[in-house]
DNA sequence: AACCTGACGACGC
DNA sequence: GGCGTCGCCAGGT
């Protein structure tokens, strides 16, 4: 699955996610014909540069929450929270209501 | 090939 | 809602 074809596939769909709204990793998953590839999605995530223009921040999981969990620079949870917030996405104890601020396609 | 490890998810209690 | 289990599947050893 190292298919550049669908590693760009899957960053285009994440683009895609408006501002102030999110999706789950299973949501992208399966956007791109790939359901049941939840976790791929994150290991691809975990590759962006710290740079990058995709707004990695509006992925989170099925519970409404922050899996991130590495420490690096500009691409932690923290910064994560951070980015919602400003958004105006809610982050209460760590929770995001999916139900107000999923992205619905 | 075997086994372990996840930025996951559905379900049951 | 919180938690534990189990199912999944690509990658790495």
């Amino acid at each position: 699955m190292q298919d550049e074809e669908v590693i760009q596939q899957i960053l285009g769909v994440v683009m895609l996610i408006p501002k102030g709204k999110v999706a789950t990793y299973g949501q992208i998953a399966a956007m791109v014909g790939l359901p049941k590839h939840a976790r791929f999605i994150g290991y691809t995530l975990k590759r962006l540069s710290p740079q990058s223009d995709v707004p990695w921040h509006r992925v989170i999981n099925a519970q409404g929450r922050i899996s991130i969990v590495g420490e690096r620079e500009g691409i932690n949870r923290n910064e994560q929270r951070e980015r919602l917030i400003v958004e105006g996405i809610d982050v209460i104890n760590g929770k995001i209501s999916l139900k107000k601020f999923r992205w619905c396609y």
